[in-house]
RNA sequence: GCCGGAGUGGUGAAACUGGUAUACACACCAGACUUAAAAUCUGGAGAUCGCAAGGUCGUGCGGGUUCAAAUCCCGCCUCCGGUACCA
């Protein structure tokens, strides 16, 4: 068959349409083979796919093929991760249904993925916009609700005035909207959230499990994400008031030293303590300063310490002496109990702040020198807080412990009297998961104004969003006004009632998306158990670091509460994390504002899908940061083309041989091209295995294709099959990669079967064993010489030749050998002077 | 500040357990082919001195360990990413 000229749109365009009508992707449960879970983070339906999602699925794409080479059943889906707000947006402006467009960019998307010959089963696309897919998870939220990790609570939320929606704390960047960038402002409502925290130790404790298989970054991100510490819960009565405050500390030992309280702006007693203060007006300003403030500015870390005194005191529950309450703009209400204990000797914040309102400054922890001169630290003379441990002074019954010991000594004192409990504090929250948005999926909630909250009924899932909902020009949800939708029957009561207007967050769909793959098509239940069993976890997980925390940490918490209720085994769901790096031009990240976003449409259009992935995988390793080049992706191109023109210049030559498989090689040449042959298999197969090193294997089939290249003439006649199992090697190690070409130079050698039915190719160590090698010679540590000897040979045999070269006796000359260091069939390092 | 990562040719990047620094590619230069160009094939190339053989220097900076360091250790500098009044 003749090859003719290379056209990548003929030949991607023919094996894209044999794998399909083959359905070699297509995988079942098979429990006779090890199976093994490739998965990239389904995309959002923008409508265009950009070079990061191309980036992201060739990595993942060759990992698939590759381990299908070796044997494993590979589970490797596509899907949508279809609500979003864009839906809405764009539907405003169309005057169109969110479910329109987005249902429209999933079938542009759907084409560019397979034009670029990924290896999906596609029979397992899911939309999550589907209520066929939602209406599991608006189940699972009612079994979280039986369980109690669901709950309504009421309190201020992070509104998003652009998006008219609330955010979780996740969502939250800098105090600006992840997604629109907008200022996030404090709402007081009543929302939907799940009880993450109450597995925030699991979350914390199972991250070491993933140690050897995820990013030490995303591990570090997650676990200061949960920001676990430990510490102690402290009571302080108020003075002359039947109210106490509680505060959370670390520092429990340092107890005597508070010497003033302080507490947040938000804080439910701030009312109460202020009530009637003299100075009532300044106090409310000061407040509403506070809370008015953007949480960038309140975060800020110059933003000035500043305070006001409540006229109320509270009683130091060691010292039993009385001090003063503060409000002060640096205490959050959002972490702890919103109120702290302040030792200024030995907390920086609180210096500074009793440095400006010129409050007490008590030492109690005295550094060990100090304390064994016989000398205390001093206050008045101290420039920052001494937070180092130390020996406990001024506080009573506890002089002269260690503070660490104290810690424990003194919340034990504390508790007889109900006043102290070690306890743990989270930074993480629990998630909020209502929306005020239409295009998400239906919380499944009654209101009866006599029966309170009533789920809806099981039987009645899907709740599906209303097809011909308006989209408002505002861009709120029409949902409230819909009565059609908002009106209903009371489950319990049968009266009239309304229901729940608010969606979930769409972080909800992505949270077990992974799961319904294993078994997508499953009318009666979300998965079946057979299905996950086989399947979960995912061997491999391959996306952007941008979801370290949201969407990793929701995926994990969602695994758990699934186990907990039932529906899987697993407990965590990604085994393997690689995170990709970005794409990149002219430096900066490509991005639509800065115009210089290049289009995967237009080079696959010029240089054809196999070259774009070849030319994305070759310029850098996979989780580094890839730099664009136009003139890069046409060299990609031009070693296609290269190899293309090997085959087809040797065509008549060429044999159906397997790689590797040239066992007997006569000349030179022939035994040359093995080595390389071997060696290349070597590399290769350790390169991909080693954190899937793509840019390294390619250069190894480069250098294995130039060799070809070198040796052609010498071997086309002498010993063709020599060639035929090299060029077979070269094709079979780049299939993951371009794999339309090369199943096109596969067949053109005369193979009938296709690549995806081949074996990864094995090497021989034997062929590694060459008769003669270079060895180096070094005269103290300085290259001077080398040269050839067989391999192998005897050490002092190798000393002796190396000695008495000519470069080497010219640096050795008036010289005393001190000694000679042989490294066998490397180098010979002559120490002289 | 803290955590993570990275500093190697003109550029993207290699170097397996310490053993020829710069593989592979891009860009560049030269030769062959061509009337010419493109394409292709072959070759060159870290800097510097030298006609050459060869020498000297060279993996962010300064030390150290070692026969031998891009690689290991100590101390810095720069850049990128994340994160922070978290009590």
């Amino acid at each position: 068959m003749a090859l003719g000229k290379y056209t990548p749109e003929e030949v991607e365009k023919k094996w894209q349409e044999i794998w399909k009508d083959s359905r070699c992707f297509e995988v079942e449960v098979d429990p006779s083979k090890p199976k093994y879970y490739v998965l990239e983070m389904f995309p959002y339906p923008s409508g265009k796919i950009h070079m990061g999602h191309v980036r992201n699925y060739s990595i993942g794409d060759v990992v698939a093929r590759f381990k299908s080479m070796q044997g494993y059943n590979v589970l490797h889906p596509m899907g949508w991760d279809a609500f979003g707000l864009p839906a809405e947006n764009a539907a405003i402006k169309n005057k169109t249904h969110p479910a329109k467009w987005t249902y429209q960019n999933i079938s542009e998307m759907r084409e560019q993925l397979q034009r670029l010959g990924y290896s999906y089963d596609w029979r397992r696309e899911i939309a999550s916009c589907r209520p066929e897919y939602y209406k599991w998870e608006q189940k699972f939220f009612l079994k979280f609700l039986e369980k109690g990790l669901a709950y309504r609570k009421d309190s201020p939320q992070n509104w998003c005035p652009d998006c008219n929606t609330v955010l979780a704390n996740e969502q939250v960047v800098d105090g600006l909207c992840w997604r629109c960038e907008s200022e996030v402002e404090q709402k007081d409502m009543e929302q939907w959230f799940l009880r993450i925290t109450d597995y925030a130790d699991e979350l914390l404790k199972d991250l070491d499990t993933l140690d050897t298989g995820w990013p030490e970054r995303v591990l570090t991100m997650q676990r200061n994400w949960i920001g676990r510490s430990y510490g102690a819960e402290l009571t302080f009565q108020v003075k002359d008031m039947d109210e106490t405050i509680k505060v959370f500390t670390t520092r429990p030992d340092t107890i005597s030293g508070a010497t003033f309280m302080s507490v947040a702006a938000e804080h439910p007693m701030v009312e109460t303590l202020t009530k009637d203060a003299d100075n009532k007006t300044e106090i409310n300003a000061f407040i509403t300063n506070i809370r008015n403030m953007d949480r960038i500015k309140r975060g800020a870390e110059d933003l000035e310490k500043e305070g006001i005194f409540t006229g109320k005191y509270c009683i130091n529950p060691i010292t039993g002496l009385e001090i003063p309450i503060f409000i002060a703009n640096f205490v959050l209400m959002g972490y702890g109990t919103g109120a702290v204990m302040a030792v200024p000797a030995h907390d920086q914040r609180d210096f500074e702040f009793a440095k400006k309102y010129k409050l007490e400054i008590k030492t109690v922890i005295n550094p060990v020198e100090l304390h064994d001169k016989g000398e205390i630290l001093n206050e008045s003379t101290m420039e920052a807080a001494y937070t180092a441990p130390g020996i406990l002074v001024n506080s009573g019954d506890f002089n002269g412990m260690e503070n660490e010991s104290a810690k424990k000594a003194i919340v034990e004192h504390l508790d007889k009297s109900g006043l102290g409990t070690m306890s743990v504090n989270y930074r993480l929250r629990d998630w909020n998961i209502s929306r005020q948005r239409f295009w998400g999926a239906p919380i499944p909630i009654i209101y009866c104004d006599d029966c309170g909250i009533v789920p809806v009924p099981e039987d009645q899932l899907p709740l599906i969003l209303p097809e011909n909902a308006q989209v408002r020009a505002d861009g709120k949800s029409p949902l409230p006004q819909m009565e059609e939708f908002v009106n209903c029957e009371c489950p319990k009561c049968g009266k009239a009632a309304r229901r729940e207007t608010d969606t979930f967050d769409t972080f909800f769909e992505s949270s077990w998306y992974y799961m319904r793959y294993c078994d997508p098509r499953n009318e009666t239940e979300p998965f079946s158990q057979e299905a996950t069993d086989y399947w979960m976890n995912v061997d491999q997980y391959i996306g952007g670091i941008e979801h370290a925390i949201l969407h990793l940490l929701y995926s994990r918490f969602f695994t758990k509460a699934l186990r907990d209720t039932g529906f899987i085994k697993t407990t965590e769901p990604f085994a393997n994390l690689l995170t990709q790096g970005m794409v990149l031009k002219d430096g900066g990240k490509m991005s639509k504002s800065k115009g210089n976003t290049v289009d995967p449409n237009s080079m696959i259009n010029r240089y054809g899908a196999d070259a774009t992935r070849l030319f994305i995988l070759f310029a850098s390793p996979p989780v580094k940061e890839l730099e664009w080049s136009d003139q890069g992706i046409e060299g990609a191109f031009r070693f296609l083309s290269r190899l293309w023109r090997l085959v087809e210049g040797l065509e008549d030559k060429l044999q159906a041989v397997q790689p590797a498989s040239s066992n007997d090689p006569q000349i030179d040449a022939a035994k040359q091209l093995r080595f390389k042959e071997h060696d290349t298999v070597r590399r290769a197969t350790r390169d991909i295995e080693n954190e899937f090193q793509f840019n390294t294997v390619i250069a190894a089939v480069m250098e294995l294709v130039n060799e070809i290249y070198g040796l052609r003439e010498a071997l086309k006649d002498a010993d063709p099959k020599a060639l035929s199992s090299a060029i077979a090697t070269a094709v079979t190690l780049l299939s993951p990669i371009t794999p339309h070409v090369c199943e096109e130079l596969w067949q053109a050698l005369g193979h009938t079967t296709t690549l995806t039915k081949q074996p990864w190719p094995t090497y021989d160590e034997a062929a590694l064993i060459k008769d003669e090698v270079t060895l180096i010679v070094q005269v103290n540590g300085k290259m001077r010489a080398k040269f050839q000897m067989a391999n192998n040979a005897p050490k002092d045999e190798v000393e002796k030749v190396a000695l008495g070269l000519e470069n080497v006796m010219a640096h050795t000359d008036g010289k005393t050998i001190r000694k000679v260091i042989v490294i066998p069939n490397k180098l010979v390092n002559i120490v002289a002077n």
